[in-house]
DNA sequence: TTCCCACTTCAAGCCGACTTGAGGTCAAGA
DNA sequence: TCTTGACCTCAAGTCGGCTTGAAGTGGGAA
C-alpha cells in the first residue's frame, strides 16, 4: 500500500483535513513528505490516528497524548498513566450512574413535584455538595 | 431565614459570585432584589442552584436547564426528557466502560507492544471506527 | 500548454461556561 | 461624617479543539 494524501487520509480516518493539518501542527503526526504542497503520509498515520481517537473518548488532551505518544512508531504508553486514566474513568462512571439513577427515579416517582421525592432531593443535596463536578468544557 | 446576599449564597453553594452573576444573567436563578447595589436573594435558591448543578452533571447544557426550570417553583421537568437524558447516559457509561477496560487491558497486558495486542488492536479498531465520539467540549 | 481545483498557509473565528479587570457605588463600622 | 471594601457593571479574555476564510500554488487532465 502506497503513500496516502491528506484525503485520502481524511476518507479512511473519518476525520476532516482541517483536523489532520491541526494535529500535525500539534505534533500528534507527521506528513512523510509532499507531492507538491500535498502532504503524503505513511498508512501507520491510521493507527495512529485510531490511537488519539482511543485517547479523546479516554479523556486525554491532545497535549497529553502527543507526549505518551512521542515514539515514531508503537506508542510506548505509560501504563502507570494508563491505569490512572482507568481509576478516573472509574470514578467518571460512577457518578455518571448515580445521575443516571436519579433521573430515572425523578421520572418515574409519583411525588406530585420532584422536589417532594425523598430519592431526588437526596441526589439534589449531593448535586449540591459538589459531589457531581464538572469540570472543564462540559461532559461526554 | 432571611434573604441572602450574594456573599452568602456563594458560600452555601459553593458556587463563585461570578457564576452567580452569569446564571442570573443568563436567567437560571433571579435575585428578589437588591440592598443597595447588592442582590438579595431568596434562600430557595439554594434548592435551584443544586437542581443547575444535578443538571450540568447530567450533561445538560445551561441553556436547557433554563428552559427546564422556567418555572419559578419547583421544577416541572418533563419526565420523558429525564428519561431521554437517562438513556444518553447510558450509552455514554457503556462507552466509558469500554474504553475503561481497554485501557486495563492494556495496561496489563504482556504483549511486547500495545500495537501486538489483539484486545488493544481491537479497541482501537472500534475507535477508529468512530465507536467513541467525543462530542463537544471533551469529557468530564 | 493551459486551466482547474484540490490542495496549501496563515490568521481569525467559534463554542460554552465562565473568569478577569477596570472603574464605579454605597451600606455599614469607626 | 468619613472611610472602607465588598459589592456592582460591562467588556474583554481564557481554554481546548477545531473550523472558516482569504489568498496562493501546482499536479494532472484536456
Amino acid at each position: 500500500m502506497g503513500d496516502l494524501d491528506i484525503s485520502q487520509v481524511a476518507r479512511r480516518s473519518g476525520l476532516p483535513a482541517s483536523t489532520l493539518r491541526y494535529y500535525e501542527e500539534k505534533g500528534l503526526i507527521a506528513s512523510i513528505g509532499r507531492r507538491g504542497l500535498r502532504r503524503l503520509f505513511d498508512p501507520g498515520v491510521l493507527d495512529r490516528l485510531a490511537l488519539i481517537s482511543l485517547g479523546r473518548a479516554a479523556g486525554f488532551s491532545l497535549e497529553a497524548i502527543g507526549t505518551m505518544l512521542t515514539g515514531g512508531g508503537s506508542p510506548r504508553i505509560d501504563r502507570g498513566a494508563l491505569l490512572a486514566k482507568a481509576e478516573e474513568l472509574d470514578a467518571r462512571i460512577a457518578r455518571l450512574s448515580a445521575v443516571r439513577e436519579g433521573l430515572r427515579h425523578a421520572a418515574a416517582c409519583q411525588a406530585p413535584s420532584h422536589m417532594e421525592c425523598p430519592t431526588f432531593r437526596r441526589l439534589l443535596k449531593a448535586a449540591a455538595h459538589g459531589a457531581f463536578p464538572t469540570p472543564k468544557g462540559g461532559p461526554v
